[in-house]
RNA sequence: GCCCCAUUCGUCUAGAGGCCCAGGACGUGGCCCUCUCAAGGCCAAAACAGGGGUUCGAUUCCCCUAUGGGGCACCA
């Protein structure tokens, strides 16, 4: 059922460059590195770049990119090189051709001269006769003469498979068990394009051959072409590698897969990313990342849900793979993140911080962010919580709050500019302008006027930071400094004054 | 339509015939703490899809139904 393959374990992760990595690849990627590190095999990084319409030259350099900003490193690889090179399709164009040939020269596969638009054609004939759709293999046994005719007309063959058209093929899953195919069932699927271009059924069984790939953990999304692996597997006559299907990561709503058409929503509607860049963007630390990833189909054993990638490799295991599909928790992401951010080493979050304050427009003071870091970091799911939270921090000009959002409740307008001008001089008064003096002293101001603790400090948090949600008041007004802080509550009590000398509004 | 895979709280999961009147986690609700927001602590509600078997005994094994997902390309 499991890894008993003798064979020296080399797993391998093998994306196609059409774009940002997926974050369901990022996931099959992890399982197949987790894999490897557990049984001290190797892991590969192949490049499946063999559709050249759908090519994009950038895609390659992001893709590495996310596979290291989430540690997964490979063994050898496009960029690291190895003893299996080259690790990139395009390059490896002969070796399909000429194992597609040697299957054609052995009666398992056969040239098919069809044009795209002539297979249209049998598909739509088939359909509408109620067969099942695809090709009808009215080249499988086509003459030499035939063949030669149809060259002659200057015709580019595909190579197709053939299929046994009876029995059924049984493959072992290491996670499902067997899995039974019907081969009559099944197609003469293209190995080879007219372009010359292997397709991935070929590519995968060829390199994963000659790469001596002992496990293929590959999304489920695989196993109906199995049969055709398979049969492929068998008429080269190589030991196939053992195939374990993973389970589909869902939408959150579990309808449907994640993909970037037809984008995910959380539970307030909102949409979440697809693509492992978005979620770097979105300020996510990779940790956090593969810590979530890893308990989607698998987990860890115990009951633990939060544990280090190192703890992961020493648990990992086939059999704790679930079978069943899954559906993203993204609130659970949100949790995990927030766990990993509290325990970031301060000088870490510190630097973390500035990258998502910087994009956001504001010009980043260090000693300034390393006094703010700790303040913020039991209050953020993500990075970019920071600018929300404490953005005013570093905005050029102080923007203050509306003033009439500075009395709170049960407070009037004139009895909240009254307890702001005494506050400003109970302040500026202080000895030291810790946060230790400026909070006893505010205590004892609200018990001299009569007013409830938070209501003062909620006044004072909207004078000071211009929002009702911010950092803790008094940590606050001892990084702002006392000149900056009373500045800020002396502009509120002007607010409050002119808003009450103001004819008042009739309702 | 055909094929394949699956089905435990809303969600991620534990459970591999009796340990389960089903455990953990997220989320949700309540309480506590509290200068806002968080964090933290405590408590609560919440599930074996349905029906047949097999068995002394099924969440666990088998079958059927239902539901969900995946796949049916000269894409991967």
């Amino acid at each position: 059922m499991t890894d008993n393959s003798p064979r020296p374990v080399r797993t391998r992760f093998a994306p196609s460059p059409t774009g940002s990595l997926h974050i369901g690849g990022l996931r099959t990627a992890m399982f197949n590195w987790l894999f490897a590190r557990h049984h001290n095999g190797r892991f590969i990084l192949r490049v499946e770049d063999t559709d050249q319409k759908r090519y994009d030259p950038q895609a390659l350099r992001i893709l590495m990119e996310g596979m290291r900003w989430a540690g997964l490193d490979w063994d050898e690889g496009p960029d690291v090189g190895g003893p299996y090179g080259p690790y990139i399709q395009s390059e490896r164009l002969t070796l399909y051709q000429k194992w597609a040939q040697w299957l054609v020269d052995n009666d398992k596969a056969y040239p098919s001269y069809e044009t795209p638009a002539e297979l249209e054609a049998i598909r739509k004939d088939l359909e509408s006769r109620k067969l099942p759709p695809g090709y009808n293999r009215q080249h499988r046994d086509l003459t030499p003469e035939q063949r030669a005719a149809f060259e002659a007309q200057g015709r580019k063959p595909v190579i197709r498979l053939k299929m046994p058209l009876e029995g059924e093929t049984i493959v072992n899953d290491a996670i499902h068990g067997d899995v039974r195919f019907e081969n009559a069932r099944q197609q003469d699927t293209v190995l080879l394009k007219s372009d010359g271009f292997p397709t991935y059924h070929l590519a995968h069984v060829v390199d994963d051959h000659f790469m001596e790939i002992s496990h293929v953990l590959r999304a489920a999304e695989w196993m109906p072409s199995v049969p055709v692996h398979w049969q492929l597997w068998q008429a080269f006559g190589w030991e196939p590698p053992v195939y374990a299907h993973l389970p589909v990561m869902l939408n959150p709503n579990g309808k449907g897969k994640m993909s970037k058409r037809n984008p995910p929503r959380d539970a307030k509607g909102n949409i979440i990313p697809v693509l492992v860049d978005d979620y770097i963007q979105a300020g996510y630390l990779p940790e956090a990342i593969l810590n979530f990833l890893a308990n989607i189909g698998w987990n860890f054993g115990d009951e633990r849900e939060i544990f280090t990638m190192n703890d992961a490799i020493e648990r990992f295991d086939l059999s704790r793979i679930n079978q069943a599909n899954s559906a993203f928790p993204p609130e659970k992401l949100d949790w995990l993140n927030g766990i990993y951010i509290r325990e970031l080493p301060v000088e870490r979050l510190a630097a973390l911080l500035r990258e998502p304050l910087e994009r956001a427009g504001f010009k980043v003071d260090d000693d300034r962010l390393m006094k703010i870091a700790p303040l913020v970091q039991i209050r953020m799911k993500t990075l970019n919580d920071v600018v929300e939270l404490a953005g005013f921090f570093f905005h050029d000009e102080f923007e203050p709050a509306p003033a009439d959002q500075l009395p709170q409740k049960g407070m009037t307008a004139e009895q909240t500019r009254a307890a702001l001008e005494q506050a400003g001089a109970a302040l500026s008064a202080l000895e030291n302008f810790t946060h230790e003096e400026q909070e006893a002293a505010m205590r004892a101001l609200a018990e001299r006027i009569g007013v409830k603790p938070s209501a003062l400090f909620n006044v004072l948090r909207v004078a000071t930071t211009g929002q009702a949600v911010a950092t803790p008041l008094f940590e606050t007004m001892e990084i702002l400094g006392r000149n900056e802080s009373l500045r800020r509550i002396q502009l509120a009590a002007a607010q409050l004054a002119a808003l009450i000398g103001s004819p008042v509004q009739p309702e």
